[in-house]
DNA sequence: ATGGCCAATATGATTGGA
């Protein structure tokens, strides 16, 4: 099973893009934030032309993840719990059939938290033990779990090119880190940490600046595995060749592959 | 990060991103 994560920041001016990467990767279940658009104005049919089944969560000019699946959801579930005021999109979740029973998957756009004197940093703190709080319910289930998504956390020097720069940014403060940690702490397996410790790999470059093509990246899209999930993992890649690719996202995909088949369907 | 961008909005300037 190849489950990759991508924040597209938009899915309209990033489709031949997507349909690419897609074609090339072929990977089981993605992932995407920032979409940037209504359920309606999601291109579907693009991605059910490559035999993708999607779910999506999206709203009106920013945010909006969603999950396109080779295989069926079995159920889906959209909005991060712990809120019934925000009414931002960034949490989708689903849940699909596999040889080792049920594997849920959840796209997550964290918020970014800047400015950190605005009641943006707060909101995103909170959101965070929101998460928190849900995933350690999500853990009982003992299931293969793959949090998947755009955390807006780098979490460790080795993970930004300046961490000078940073410190006083809302993905690098030291309170930000911590949640992020509280959230590995209950049980889950930072994929690409687990398979090496090597500094300087990155999944976003900011367009402006030249940061691309100094290299001045920061590793925030993470993928984290329950007990069951990790268990499985075979490899983590980050696909930074598409960010040299005409009109990119600022972020690139991260694929994990993890030795879990799909069920097949009974015949 | 020496300065540098990009996307959406009934747009021509502002907001948000990271």
């Amino acid at each position: 099973m190849r489950i990759a994560t991508w924040n597209v920041n938009s899915v309209k001016q990033r489709l031949d893009n997507i349909v690419a990467w897609l074609k090339e990767r072929e990977p089981d279940v993605v992932c995407l934030q920032e979409i940037k658009c209504v359920d309606e104005a999601f291109p579907s049919e693009a991605f059910e032309a490559l035999g993708y089944n999607v779910a999506v969560h999206g709203q009106k000019a920013f945010n909006g993840v969603a999950l396109l699946s080779k295989h069926p959801f079995d159920e889906v579930r959209p909005r991060l719990r712990g809120d019934e005021a925000d009414v931002q999109a960034r949490y989708l979740e689903a849940v699909i059939s596999t040889d080792r029973g049920v594997m849920r998957v959840a796209s997550i756009y964290l918020p970014n938290g800047n400015p950190v004197d605005t009641d943006k940093y707060p909101y995103k703190l909170k959101w965070m033990e929101r998460l928190s709080d849900y995933v350690e319910e999500l853990l009982e289930l003992e299931e293969p779990l793959i949090l998947a998504g755009d955390y807006n956390v780098i979490p460790a020097a080795g993970d930004v090119h300046n961490p000078a720069a940073w410190v006083n940014d809302a993905l690098f403060l030291p309170q930000t880190r911590q949640r992020f940690q509280s959230l590995i702490n209950l049980g889950l397996t930072d994929a690409l940490r687990a398979t090496t410790d090597d500094p300087g790999l990155y999944t976003f470059w900011d367009y402006q600046a030249g940061a691309w093509q100094k290299n001045w990246g920061i590793r925030i899209d993470h993928v984290l595995l329950s007990p069951q999930a990790a268990d499985r993992l075979v490899g983590v890649t980050i696909d930074k060749h598409v960010r040299a690719w005409e009109k990119p996202s600022d972020h690139v995909p991260v694929v994990v592959e993890l030795d879990i088949a799909a069920r097949q369907p009974k015949t």
